[in-house]
DNA sequence: CAGGGATCGT
DNA sequence: ACGATCC
């Protein structure tokens, strides 16, 4: 809103904006109106990006592979990798065979299926959010955080800035101006980004790169300066820098292929070309909408506020392959699509009113493969029965999806195609059946519009909610870091008191929400690490379950959950503790290969036999301590315990290890 | 390009 | 329904 009109300058914009006296204000008395509905104080965002995200995720799953070169592969190439592999010269997008090839000794995981990411990557916004409530979620690992009003209420408690540093690498090294107002905020910030790293690591045993900066295209951009697992802030005064120093438009976020093309047809390659481009030029080539937006970006400027985007507005899952031709093949593919989706829906809660079928068809000689859909509207009866959960609706929605498939493919002439994918989307929160108690709970708000996040209005008061706050004595560090449980109501919910956990999470949703609502009143007891949800105020737009959804950060894995994740990461407590070498004559491939349960009970044999882990592992992720990641997650001593015919299969793989 | 998602705009 | 964009 505020943009647009200072064109004539390179980036330095926040100088344009003359809040320093404001500001100086604010720091000195705090009249506790810090904002305006103009001269807001200068916003503080955080790009929070997780370090090679599959590959760490799957060394959770599996503390084996922590110290072995990994890639995560789909289909045929490489999605990701970790830092070994890189060493060993293995990129993120080469193909699996040339991987294979370069690094014979690499440990090559599948990675088509994305639930266990998608879980975890929704533990850490939810571990965010319950720092901060404005947290958008960019793919799976990346999000954006505006950090303002915890770096103001930080500020009411530091207003001195003489001793203030900044976390992290700086920018540029530009030198820190303790005495400038936006300096400061941005050192505070970078302390900030510094306590949510370390929540995420020690939490969710995840690591990743921070950018603290004044918008969100500049956060994003400096997150990646020093990697891995490291932060950066931006100075304003480096902004211009930081945008000048980018060769490609590219490398703008929201400049993709085609529009980087056409950019090119008015000779603009670099983002110094597009800074100094007249805007009519750009306009009578994009369009002013995309014009305006990309002309301030370049300039480092983002005027796109933070946006919580709530549950996914669609579910959808897809696999491709080489040829598929026949009808039969076609029906058992979207069987297979259909029942995951199914699962999915079902622990989501909510009713899809559409459902979409995409094919991508094959083509010679890689002609721009484009794909075709059709959708077509779900009857309300189908929908009772995606939410009872039995396996009923497969059957018509696969009849259903292969109308759809006809529509698009002529069933008398041979076909070739090289994917399927299928999507839910219009997802609602339908009435719940005929119980009272859940009924009044979902009719507050309007039915029709699940449109979400009421919290995040764009331009309105960014965070009310501050109401909640316990604004006694805390000292903000520890409020922010200790399950600050006001600001949690938002989408996390958790188990009333006295219901066990793990019996809770295997219900229905529904049944799940009227338990809780039905113990609304009684106050959680603190235990460490889990937040309580206060009173269900799930108006309209608050949503009880978002996918994959876990009420409290340290809760325990629900059976339900593991199973579902294909959870490989076993309850012996063995797995967690820190042994991750296996003995050289094990060749690591086929150690991997092992059910997770006997992995574990191999490593606890050779940890018992050799007495000594002798090197510990070399160097975790840079400059960490301790690899144990989930303390907290592992159950209670109550670890279930092999069976002994299990006892014997160990024994066995033991000897066949072992040349003894 | 490749994979398996998701969102937005037209 | 499709294209573009992001990861």
């Amino acid at each position: 809103m505020a943009l647009g009109d200072n064109e004539g300058e390179p980036p330095l914009s926040d100088d344009d904006i003359d809040w320093t006296d404001e500001s100086a204000d604010i720091a000195a008395s705090q009249p506790a109106d810090c904002r305006d509905a103009e001269g807001q104080p200068q916003k503080v965002i955080l790009h929070f990006d997780l370090d090679c995200f599959y590959a760490q995720v799957e060394m959770i799953r599996n503390p084996a592979l922590w110290n072995l070169p990994l890639a995560v592969h789909q289909k045929y190439f490489i999605v990701t990798c970790n830092y070994l592999a890189r060493e060993l010269g293995v990129t993120k997008r080469m193909m699996a065979t040339e991987a294979r090839s370069k690094c014979p000794e690499l440990v090559l995981l599948n990675g088509e299926d994305l639930t266990p990411y998608r879980e975890i990557s929704y533990k850490v916004t939810e571990l965010l959010e319950s720092f901060c409530p404005l947290v958008e979620r960019l793919g799976l690992d990346e999000n954006f955080v505006d950090i303002t009003e915890l770096v103001e209420k930080k500020l009411k408690k530091v207003p001195l800035p003489s001793d203030v540093s900044v976390n992290g690498h700086i920018y540029n090294q530009q030198a820190l101006d303790t005495m400038a107002p936006d300096h400061h905020r941005l050192a505070l910030g970078s302390h900030i980004a510094a306590e949510f790293r370390a929540a995420v690591h020690t939490q969710l045993g995840l690591t990743g790169c921070a950018g603290i900066a004044s918008s969100k295209v500049l956060a994003k951009l400096v997150s990646g300066t020093f990697r891995p697992n490291q932060q950066t802030t931006l100075l304003p005064e480096s902004s211009a820098q930081l945008m000048c120093g980018l060769i490609h438009v590219r490398a703008i976020p929201s400049v993709g292929r085609s529009t980087a093309m056409r950019l090119q047809a008015l000779g603009i390659h670099s983002v110094v070309d597009l800074q100094r481009c007249p805007l009519p030029t750009l306009e009578k080539e994009l369009g002013g909408i995309c014009a305006r937006r990309i002309h301030c970006l370049s300039l480092g400027i983002d005027p796109l506020p933070v946006t919580p985007r709530g549950p996914p507005q669609s579910l959808s899952d897809e696999d491709s392959f080489k040829k598929v031709s026949t009808e039969v093949e076609v029906m058992q593919k979207v069987k297979e699509l259909v029942s995951s989706l199914l699962h999915r829906l079902h622990r989501d809660g909510r009713v899809p009113r559409t459902m979409r079928l995409t094919i991508k068809r094959f083509s010679e000689s890689s002609q721009p493969v484009s794909r075709e859909s059709r959708q077509c509207p779900l009857p309300t009866t189908l929908g009772q029965k995606i939410r009872s959960g039995s396996w009923d609706a497969v059957t018509p929605l696969v009849s259903l999806a292969m109308k759809l498939f006809f529509r698009l493919v002529d069933r008398h002439m041979p076909f070739h195609i090289t994917l399927i994918s299928v999507c839910f989307t219009n997802l609602q929160l339908c009435c719940l059946g005929t119980r009272g108690s859940i009924v009044s709970f979902f009719s507050q708000g309007s039915p029709v519009k699940p449109k979400e996040a009421p919290s995040a209005g764009s331009s309105g008061p960014t965070c009310q909610q501050g109401a909640l706050d316990t604004s006694g004595n805390q000292d903000v560090q520890e409020a922010s870091l200790v399950a600050s449980a006001p600001l949690q109501q938002r989408s996390a919910p958790s188990p009333p008191p006295g219901v066990d956990p793990s019996v809770f999470w295997e219900l229905p949703e529904e049944i799940q929400r009227e338990l809780r609502s039905s113990a609304a009143s009684a106050p959680v007891p603190d235990c460490p690490g889990s937040t309580a949800s206060s009173a269900p105020r799930l108006g309209l737009g608050q949503h009880a379950s978002r996918e994959a959804s876990s009420p409290a950060v340290l809760r325990p894995p629900s059976l339900a959950l593991r199973t579902l994740a294909n959870q490989t990461q076993s309850l012996n407590p063995s797995l967690n503790s820190p042994v991750h070498e296996v003995p050289s004559h094990v060749d690591p491939q086929v150690f991997v290969e092992l059910p997770t349960e006997l992995q574990g009970e191999l490593l606890a044999e050779w940890k018992r036999e050799t007495r000594t882990p002798p090197s510990t592992p070399p160097s975790t992720p840079p400059s960490q301590t301790l690899p144990s990641p989930k303390r907290g997650w592992s159950r209670p001593s109550k670890g279930k315990k092999l069976n002994p015919s299990n006892r014997t299969q160990v024994n066995n793989l033991l000897r066949y290890f072992k040349p003894c």
